[in-house]
DNA sequence: GAGTGTTAAGATACAACATATCATTTTCGA
DNA sequence: TCGAAAATGATATGTTGTATCTTAACACTC
């Protein structure tokens, strides 16, 4: 958990928390939208886009191209309420959707489940060493593959 | 820099001493694995597997397959002759060999090169993030993505 | 309500990255 | 030289990601 304050959202709650913050940003809070959220935040893992496109495609019996989903996937990236785990090429609902900070995942090379952290201290330093050498724009990739302890 | 010692090695000496590390290990310094070194070495910025298949593939007149590329690199990263970039799905050659740390990458959205970083306290303190959640087999990943000084 | 511009989503194709499997060649010691 | 083991090749396929163009939905004006 982080050093500040903030709702750790589930299901319903959860959508409505996201949909409210899409909608701030004055988006639209689409049927397909809505439907690829759903699927990601009900994954458990990190989902791929393909993951996605199948599940939201079975559950609604009407295709969803992945191209689509991706869109909706850079979207959600962009307006934070879903992150990208690069080390697995896949992605997570956000479950603090409007709570802008630089996530932590240590991902489990057996089980593939994704623990989400959040260290201030610990991404500012990282976004220090960016910024000595000359960098802006800058967007801290900090994960951890490893065994969890369940899989130990 | 990091907070020790090492050569940056660099063309033939690089080439050697990479060599020397994986013959250490007890694996072969081929024909084909020089040519891979040789060309990973020759980018300036990570390089994918692909890249490197075509490279070789040229420079020798004869045809490198991407999965020999990829089990090469696979074993130059095992051996720390070569590191992957995760987040850019590609590889550098590591200019010290042997010379085993996590290191941090900070990549340029804009010209693809990437910096490497030693910062033995920054890693340490990720892997106990890593390590309190009961994480073992413990791998950190740790890059920035950004805009370099020279592209701003 | 018809026309018009804008945004969202679909269809399709393809590019880029990665692995699986089996065959062939090379290496090296017995 | 023979046979086992390691390295590489050939080929196929799986996975991830983008480009381009079309169609559908929506809102706004007239
Ligand atoms: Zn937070
Ligand atoms: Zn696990
Ligand atoms: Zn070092
Ligand atoms: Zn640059």
């Amino acid at each position: 958990m982080g050093k500040h304050q903030h709702h750790e959202h589930q299901g319903e709650s959860l959508a409505d928390a996201a949909r409210a913050n899409l909608e701030k940003s004055g988006e639209k809070w689409t049927d397909t939208r809505a439907a690829i959220f759903e699927a990601l935040a009900g994954f458990s893992r990190p989902a791929s886009a393909y993951d996605i496109a199948e599940l939201v495609s079975t559950a609604r019996g009407k295709r969803v191209a992945p191209n689509s989903v991706y869109r909706i996937l850079d979207l959600f990236v962009a307006n934070n309420l879903a992150m990208r785990v690069e080390s697995a090429n896949a992605y997570l609902a956000n479950s603090h959707p409007g709570c802008e900070h630089d996530c932590i995942f240590l991902v489990c090379d057996t089980c593939g489940e994704a623990t989400h952290i959040d260290d201030e201290l610990l991404s500012q330093q990282v976004r220090k060493v960016a910024k000595n050498q000359g960098f802006s724009s800058i967007r801290p990739v900090i994960e951890v593959r490893g065994i969890c302890q369940k899989c130990t």
